[in-house]
RNA sequence: GGGGCAGUAGGGUAGCCUGGUCCAUCCUAGAGCGUUUGGGACGCUUUGACGGCAGUUCGAAUCUGCCCUGCCCCA
């Protein structure tokens, strides 16, 4: 289960990188004798635990986690018609119970939405109910006809955070959606990955939605993978599953949702935003493992070698670390290579020359070596770890700005297409957004941008020549 | 939705066209023993594979059909 030789083919070659980088890596096993659906490595699952903690941390501050069954009656399922539209032909239904047909067919929840507002209707009875804010950390299912892919187009999501809220008012379920965004993007800004907001078009918002705001984050491709998205439902959902509540003057009145959500597609953008020919990058925050010890053994030192890389191990770990020391009887570099292709923030090598010397010698995963004495170790690695996180996020903003290009024609649109996302000005037609589509083979994923690469100045759109403002378009995942 | 390519030890491959020479090649990995260890160590011993089902045939990794799985390209 270890690496070949001669390890990952180069990151421009994106696709196949991606493949092989999820099982050198350990990240996912994608042997699993079903379509679509994959194993999580334990090493690609500690990614995850680490990832997750700090969206449930985000969300813990306002939000209860919950949780809801698997399985949504056929019922409650076929309410909401534009919702039904929207998943009909994506939805595993369950018929059989053992030999013998169900009465009510079961779905296995695509999205949750049907799942929880009939829960909702009996739990919402006044005004001093509200607001209310849940989420949960749940697998769904969608019976996926696309190409599936790892972590990015799945049949059965093991990721995903779902969070559903219910506001007394339009204006607050608006406000919340703007919290919910302002909550993704701290939350994308922890993973070092800076993302993209807009405002979908609407024949591109969450079946049943008022509108749909989503975050993308650009891969090296130049294509975009939509990370996570936030909807404000209005009364949609409300009217159909008969969520009211009692207001102060006694009136019953409907209540306004709103729903957002992401999925492990977070884990796709965060190994493919930082990795490298080498192997995963890591921002300490979610690397498994942030410090890798290797100790140099000579037969002669042997013991005493060990004995100081022990101490070591043991210093950093009561310092908060998650640390690992590899004593494998293994060549060093057989080791650093292990550990880079895992995506270990830093290596710290101890050897006889070290010992001698009381210092050790610190290596991050960007390749910047340097000699910490033994005596200031601690405070030494926090400001190590800390800088590194800080080239880290500089790194991929750097990246990202150059793969945002602001143009006024759609042939230089398709060019800048081609490397990342291009931002043209356009009017918000359907019959202008379609011929842009088309024409260059993208997709207009959004208005209403928000990014600090991309200036919100008013021109005239691309196509049609009405007044229009800023939109995103890129191929897309 | 349309098209193409592929599936051989844990991973990567040769063999397939032209059926028998294959109890299947090479690299890597795994196990054991010993010597090693500042950027992918070496020696010896050893384990391990023809995606599934049906068919053609005296004989199938090889030919045919269906299924499953994966990858690439286009809408």
């Amino acid at each position: 289960m270890q690496e070949d030789k001669g390890a990952l083919p180069p990151k421009e070659t994106f696709s196949e990188w991606y493949n092989d980088i999820l099982w050198q890596a350990e990240i996912m096993d994608v042997r699993y004798p079903v379509k679509g659906v994959y194993v999580w490595f334990p090493h690609g699952f500690a990614m995850r635990k680490a990832t997750y903690a700090i969206l449930r941390e985000l969300l813990d501050k306002d939000h209860d986690e919950t949780l809801f069954p698997l399985l949504i009656p056929e019922n409650e399922f076929m309410k909401e018609a534009e919702h039904i539209k929207g998943f009909e032909e994506e939805v595993y239904w369950v018929t059989h119970g053992g030999t013998s047909e169900l009465d009510v067919p079961l779905a296995l929840r695509p999205t949750s939405e049907t799942a929880i507002y009939p829960m909702y209707a009996l739990w919402v009875r006044s005004h001093a109910d509200l607001p209310i804010k849940l989420y949960q950390i749940v697998n769904t299912f969608r019976y996926e006809t696309k190409h599936t892919r790892p972590l990015i187009r799945l049949r059965e999501i093991t990721s995903f955070e779902e969070a559903h809220t219910v506001h007394a008012t339009w204006e607050e379920a608006e406000s919340q959606v703007n919290d919910a965004v302002d909550l993704y993007r701290a939350f994308y800004d922890r993973l070092c990955v800076p993302v993209i907001v807009s405002r979908r078009p609407e024949w591109d918002k969450f079946p049943g939605a008022d509108y749909t705001i989503a975050t993308d984050a650009i891969m090296p491709d130049g294509k975009t993978l939509q990370v996570g998205t936030v909807h404000h439902l209005g009364d949609h959902f409300s009217r159909t599953f008969d969520i009211t509540y009692e207001d102060a003057q006694g009136e019953q009145q409907l209540a306004y949702q709103t729903c957002y959500g992401i999925s492990e597609r977070c884990i796709a953008a965060l190994i493919s935003m930082h990795g490298d020919d080498r192997g995963l990058v890591l921002p300490p925050a979610v690397a498994p493992v942030q410090i890798a010890i290797v100790p140099i053994i000579i037969k002669k030192r042997e013991e005493e070698v060990r004995a100081a890389a022990e101490a070591l191990e043991t210093e950093l770990k009561e310092a908060g670390f998650r640390v690992k020391t590899d004593f494998r009887s293994l060549r060093p570099g057989a080791k650093y290579y292990h550990w880079e292709m895992r995506g270990v923030p830093l290596r710290i090598e101890i050897g006889p020359r070290d010992i001698d010397n009381g210092v050790v010698m610190a290596v991050t995963r960007l390749g910047e070596k340097m000699t910490v004495t033994r005596d200031a170790l601690i405070p030494d690695i926090r400001a190590i770890m800390e800088s590194f996180t800080g080239h880290l996020k500089e790194r991929a903003e750097q990246k990202v700005q150059g793969q945002i290009v602001s143009v006024s024609s759609l042939e230089a649109a398709r060019e800048a297409a081609a490397t990342g996302v291009a931002v043209i000005q356009w009017c918000g037609c359907r019959e202008c957004a379609t011929t842009i589509e088309t024409e260059i083979d993208v997709s207009v994923l959004g208005t209403d941008v928000q990014s600090k690469y991309i200036a919100d100045t008013a021109g005239t759109c691309i196509i049609c020549g009405k007044p229009a403002r800023p939109a995103i378009i890129a191929r897309t995942y």
